[in-house]
DNA sequence: CGCCATTTTACCGATAAGGATAAGATGGCT
DNA sequence: AGCCATCTTATCCTTATCGGTAAAATGGCG
């Protein structure tokens, strides 16, 4: 099993955002509408070219209306994840 | 049950994180070279006083070895998805 | 091809994050 | 009480976020 552990967190995040809002059919512009941040700094973000303050993915998982988890994890890595961490598998460069 | 839109985000990452780093017998002085991130500014974070960006969290997050999950959501909310939270028995004052 | 919606990028200004340092505050301990 | 470790707060500084606006891509679709 590899593992594959993320090698760019923002440009998966922004992935994940896209395909979210993307399945509720939104615009960037009505999705700055309902989440009160500009458009710019949501292909921004959704790009991976900015690294968001927790309230804004905040405000941004509210109006997706999806737990904030949704943003950072795929489904897939949060079940493996259940019930075990790993004792000494990994180290701080794997997240950065 | 009523579903409350988080009524204090920051403060409540900021009481995981700073139990967290309890469960591990980690100063902030160790937790800030742990993660690169200073005392202070994780001082700030864990008193809920500063909207931390989401590498931040990364980083904070790596540092404890537990997904970022377990930073922004209750045990019980996460419990649905799979959420553990390592035992602490493991020390790394060796080196600190 | 042109037109139009959507997205990306580039500015600007205001606000905040984060490092470094130093100064208080807090608490435990003899 | 003092001392010491730990945490908090304050200041300064650099850098980044974020909203706003406007200008370029980008992509359909007729």
């Amino acid at each position: 099993m590899t593992m594959e552990i993320e090698p760019n967190l923002l440009a998966d995040v922004g992935r994940r955002l896209r395909a979210l809002r993307a399945d509720q059919d939104l615009t960037l512009e009505q999705f700055a509408r309902l989440t009160g941040i500009s458009a710019p700094a949501l292909s921004l973000i959704e790009t991976g070219k900015r690294d968001a303050r927790l309230t804004t993915l905040a405000k941004i998982a509210a109006a997706l209306r999806v737990p904030i988890r949704t943003l950072l994890e795929d489904p897939a890595d949060a079940a493996s994840t259940g019930g075990d961490v790993p004792a000494e598998g990994y180290d701080l460069g794997d997240y950065l």
